[in-house]
DNA sequence: CTGTTAGCGCTTTCAT
DNA sequence: ATGAAAGCGCTAACAG
């Protein structure tokens, strides 16, 4: 492993002289530079980035902590994928942590072994917030807490893209509609239960339909079984609306009850393209942007870094992408 | 950011007695080290892990390289978040990088900013492989090459996976199979068409049963297209086999014949429990053990980064998983 | 039981 | 246009 020193004696020069040439930060005489040149390609040198960051006292590494990475959510991934490419470009590493406690999460920071921190799936009273909250350390959300002040967080409309999945419904003539909803107290981490209550509740205000409620774990399991109950409580049901990691589970309910999508009932979700377009038939769905939101949740942090003082909370537009599971309301009205 | 210089200051004793108290690894007298705990905590010290790996001369990280992270495949998430839970228990931090070129990923270790590397979807000529082979960098391969020479890699007996699922449908009397093979030349790297193919070839020696070979990319689209020319050729296809990331697209096609599975239709797959638990129905599959596959080439390259010397190829073994889509040919024989 | 000192590899100030 | 030397924060060999 050649260091400058190397290149530097074997050049006949001195380290800096080395340096110089190399980063062109000073002039240097043609002879010298040549020479240099030859001894860094005859030691195949390259410059250690350990000992660039120790000098620079800075890791060039952020951090996405999420409290434990669901496979089961090809969210995640997208978010994952997104925030790597960004950061590489601004040559950050990304580091990927799980399930971090609170102290954890700090100590990465305390350590230098981060620089700065995106946070993903963060909850409406999320202790990892509030202990950063009190640092000066970096950090970017992707997703919303109870209190703002002074944060920087990038997340999504839920509130209006529930709205508009109601009015498409409503629109096109459905006047009984089911709703799986979020459970308050469960699933409060993984998407914010009161912005999709609120929209719910604008739809309900503004339009006239009959909703059916049934709360529930998004899951795929959770979806199933709020779909059995909602059909079973109520079969005048035509349309559902959902959110999270619920759709196979829904379409699992109609499949085996041999209710035909869009025709006999329509489905409109909350999920992000990725998800929309592998379910059968392809999900009719507010799409979440996930990766472009991931990618500004990045350059904000590397903006951050660069030593900008930002404050701001960006919420992602919703807007309705039609594809194969909305239809009017069958004639027959089953 | 207080340093060990301060604590020492602060304690009134020398840089190494604080470092020697704090990693026990000489013995302190009683009150100095109490005095030590006291400034340790005042200051909120904790050691710089930037000076630690410095000092170490190694990053204390490994590598993920994939040559693009198709989010559109679950398998990649998968494997990430078991490789990063693996590092992180051995303090470690996974980076993940994307789309490098060999000599990138050749610089990301002459930097030191990696200390070894765990290469995914290897392809069967890869250069990224022969580059690394030149070098005496630790790495670790999930997937196979073609010259295994001196490599350590995780794979899966996708020949035997083949092998059974083609096996399980003869055995309940499929006498028509039809079967979306990997085409060759673009999907080298996805799967390993060699294994798959001989796989195949091994079924066909050992049972009796007409095969209807289509060949595409795994993709969704793949799936579906091929499924379609499948059923058009040969109606009397009674089940199909497949792999990769046909599943949606296979499922798709038969949905809109209204051919249900497995009744009028059997599907047999190679996939991760994951994603097979994921289908409508749940697919019949020969589960690849993705996270355990992740796991086990961690351990091996942290062992390596141990200084231990390992050559080994491992192949995990192929079983049969029997979910909802396989059922004995209908009798009609469409 | 404790202290002094050197050195990892880089960048940069100061000196020539 | 070039060189010498210091220092980032840690660890460890050497010395008492």
């Amino acid at each position: 492993m050649a260091t400058i020193k190397d290149v530097a004696a074997r050049a006949g020069v001195s380290q800096s002289t080395v340096y110089y040439a190399l980063s062109g930060k000073r002039p240097i005489s043609q002879e010298v530079r040549q020479r240099i040149a030859a001894a860094v390609a005859e030691l195949d040198y390259t410059a250690s980035s350990l000992g660039q960051r120790m000098r620079a006292g800075r890791s060039y590494s952020i951090g996405m902590i999420a409290p434990q990475l669901p496979t089961s959510d090809t969210a995640a991934m997208e978010m994952l994928v997104s925030t790597a490419e960004t950061a590489s470009q601004a040559d950050y590493t990304l580091g990927i942590f799980m399930g971090q406690t609170p102290s954890k999460v700090l100590r990465l920071l305390r350590n230098q072994f981060l620089d700065g921190l995106i946070l993903v799936e963060t909850t409406h009273v999320d202790a990892r917030i509030e202990a950063l909250r009190k640092t000066k350390y970096p950090f970017v959300m992707i997703g919303r807490t109870q209190n703002l002040e002074g944060l920087t967080t990038v997340d999504f409309d839920f509130e209006g893209a529930i709205f508009k999945a109601f009015e498409a419904l409503v629109q096109l003539g459905h006047k009984t509609i089911g709703f799986v909803a979020p459970n308050a107290t469960e699933d409060l981490n993984v998407e914010n239960w009161f912005h999709i209550q609120r929209g719910f509740e604008r739809a309900r205000e503004r339009y006239c339909f009959e909703a059916v409620v049934e709360k529930t774990r998004l899951t795929i399991e959770g979806g199933y079984t709020a779909t059995e109950k909602l059909l079973e409580t109520e079969p005048r049901i035509t349309a559902i609306v959902a959110s999270g990691n619920t759709f196979t589970g829904i379409l699992r309910s109609l499949y085996s009850r041999r209710i035909r999508v869009p025709d006999e009932c329509s489905l409109v979700g909350i999920a992000t393209a990725q998800v929309a377009e592998w379910t059968i038939p392809k999900l009719t769905s507010v799409d979440i942007p996930l990766r472009e939101m991931s990618k500004i949740a990045t350059q904000l942090l590397l903006h951050k870094l660069a030593g900008k003082d930002i404050q701001e909370q960006i919420i992602m537009p919703a807007q309705l992408v039609v594809r194969e599971t909305i239809a009017p309301p069958s004639a027959k009205l089953r």
